[in-house]
RNA sequence: GGCGCCAUCGCCAAGUGGUAAGGCAAAGGUCUGCAAAAUCUUUACUCCCCGGUUCAAAUCCGGGUGGCGCCUCCA
């Protein structure tokens, strides 16, 4: 499959380390607050990618960090009068829950960063042993002039970055580019104990320490959100390649932002919801579909028409489904009949369609549409048999199960009581008895079903 | 100032050299006691503008206009 690196600005061929087994890393949420829903994209992304790769047969280790100590985890855990450690717990536990909602699948490791601070001691030594690393008064300082490539993923240049007049201003560091390694202990800060003092580690080099602990010192896959890429990428690129000397990743992944009126979500304009926000009116899975509907690095605008347009659409596969699914449970005709042919090749023939378009930089709009299409020929197609609709229905597990979409259980046993009903209120309808069956109708609706009636008679379907 | 992205139907969105996918909405049909359901059909001679390259461009090149992002905690 290609995929667009950021490093070198084109879609290039997928080719692992090693082969059938990929190493990927996804920079994870700092836990100290809901996750928002432009985190819940870069975790969707990354993780429809994971289950692509694994669907085209690779091994994939898959680590996800939790930032569980920095200025953010300190303040707020301040601000509430907890420790770090109960804020860190908590939104954890916070994560997992919408992460298990949105389909997200827990990593392989999720390594937090105050369990690691052995690694990220031994990775500031090791930079400062080989000369790209500066202590001062306890805090050490990445030395961004000393290691020559400093800002190949961005096409920075260490030098002229003070131009940008937005650095950080420290008359003690020897270029203004040059970022914290470890941070000396500020009075009521958590610390641990390091050759440079009692201290905590810098932002960027938990990733750095992180994926080499789990991963190895080169990986394939390095991702995160667009902004990212600069300064934490750069960073992380800078601290490995110069403590290893060999390259850190090898490709690296950047999905586009969410937008709420056309402007950037971000804590600071105060546009920004949280998942938590948007699932007291839409399903995760809508989110989730929203989402996957656009290209991954294009940006996306997010509003309540695009969410109720998105349901709609999503509404209609499922439709789809149950109406499959009436067939298996129904129909008299087991197996397939000679003019099914037609379709069960489009059956077969959309799975290679969506495996072209999955296979070009992960292009999960042309999949669904491959779905859509599937939907539309199906019902043109009038299906009789069993097999031929379980084979439908499997095609849109598998392919929905790729996308992390469609999981919803409809093979359901429609209850006795439920048939009954049903059967009552077609008979009050024959005799036209039509408010006695229209109350049935509602009580169906009550009782999470719903009728249809259609030539061939009436059909009971769950609601979803 | 440096680096980069985008502009395709009312809305969303694919397509990056071979003659405009898909979804939503809308309109019209089918079905129906009604339909709130379901389903079908239709809906961009055209891809922001102006040049150029080419047998051929939404797709490549140059210029313009408009919008956005990173360089600052942020996915």
């Amino acid at each position: 499959m290609k995929l667009y690196n950021t490093m070198s600005r084109s879609k290039e061929e997928f080719v692992p380390i090693k082969e059938n087994t990929v190493m990927m890393y996804n920079c994870g949420p700092t836990v100290y607050n809901y996750f928002h829903i432009g985190n819940a994209r870069n975790f969707i992304i990354f993780d429809t990618l994971r289950r692509y790769l694994k669907y085209r047969g690779y091994q994939v280790k898959f680590v996800q960090n939790f930032t569980d100590i920095d200025d953010k985890m300190i303040n707020r855990a301040n601000e509430e009068g907890i420790t770090i450690k109960e804020l860190a717990d908590k939104f954890i536990a916070e994560y997992f829950e919408d992460a298990d909602k949105l389909g997200v699948m827990h990593a392989d490791v999720h390594p937090k960063a105050t369990e690691n601070i052995g690694p990220i001691i031994k990775l500031v030594k090791t930079l400062q042993s080989k000369g790209y690393a500066y202590d001062i008064d306890g805090d050490v300082y990445f030395d961004t002039i000393a290691y020559k490539d400093y800002g190949k993923l961005t096409k920075h240049n260490a030098e002229e970055l003070e131009s940008g007049a937005r650095v950080d201003l420290d008359e003690r560091k020897k270029n203004p580019a040059d970022f914290a390694l470890w941070k000396a202990k500020k009075p009521g800060e958590p610390f641990w104990k390091s050759p440079w003092g009692e201290g905590r580690p810098g932002w960027h080099i938990e990733c750095s320490a992180m994926a080499m602990q789990y991963l190895g010192e080169t990986i394939d896959i390095h991702s995160g959100g667009m902004d990212l890429q600069f300064p934490h990428h750069e960073n992380e690129i800078a601290q490995s390649e110069a403590a290893t000397g060999k390259p850190f990743a090898n490709y690296w992944l950047h999905n586009g932002f969410i937008n709420v009126d056309n402007r950037k979500m971000s804590k600071s304009l105060g546009n920004f919801f949280t998942v938590k926000d948007i699932i007291r009116k839409y399903d995760y899975e809508v989110l989730r579909f929203f989402i996957l509907s656009a290209h991954y690095r294009s940006p996306i605008n997010f509003s309540d028409a695009l969410l109720e347009s998105t349901k709609s659409g999503l509404d209609r596969l499922y439709e789809c489904l149950l109406n499959l699914n009436h067939i298996v449970v129904y129909s008299e005709v087991s197996d397939s009949l000679e003019e099914e042919k037609a379709i069960i090749e489009t059956i077969r023939e959309t799975e290679i369609s969506f495996v072209k378009h999955m296979d070009d930089d992960l292009n999960t709009a042309d999949g669904i549409s491959d779905l859509f299409n599937l939907v539309k020929q199906i019902n043109l197609s009038d299906i009789k048999s069993k097999e031929t609709a379980k084979l439908a229905l499997a095609q849109f597990r598998k392919l929905g199960d790729v996308l992390g979409i469609l999981h919803k259980e409809i093979q359901v046993e429609i209850p006795s009581e439920i048939e009954k009903i049903a059967k009552e209120r077609d008979d009050a309808r024959k005799n036209k008895d039509f408010k006695r069956s229209d109350e049935l109708r509602d009580l169906l609706n009550e009782k999470g079903y719903l009728v249809e009636d259609s030539k061939e008679g009436y059909k009971i379907k769950i609601k979803l």
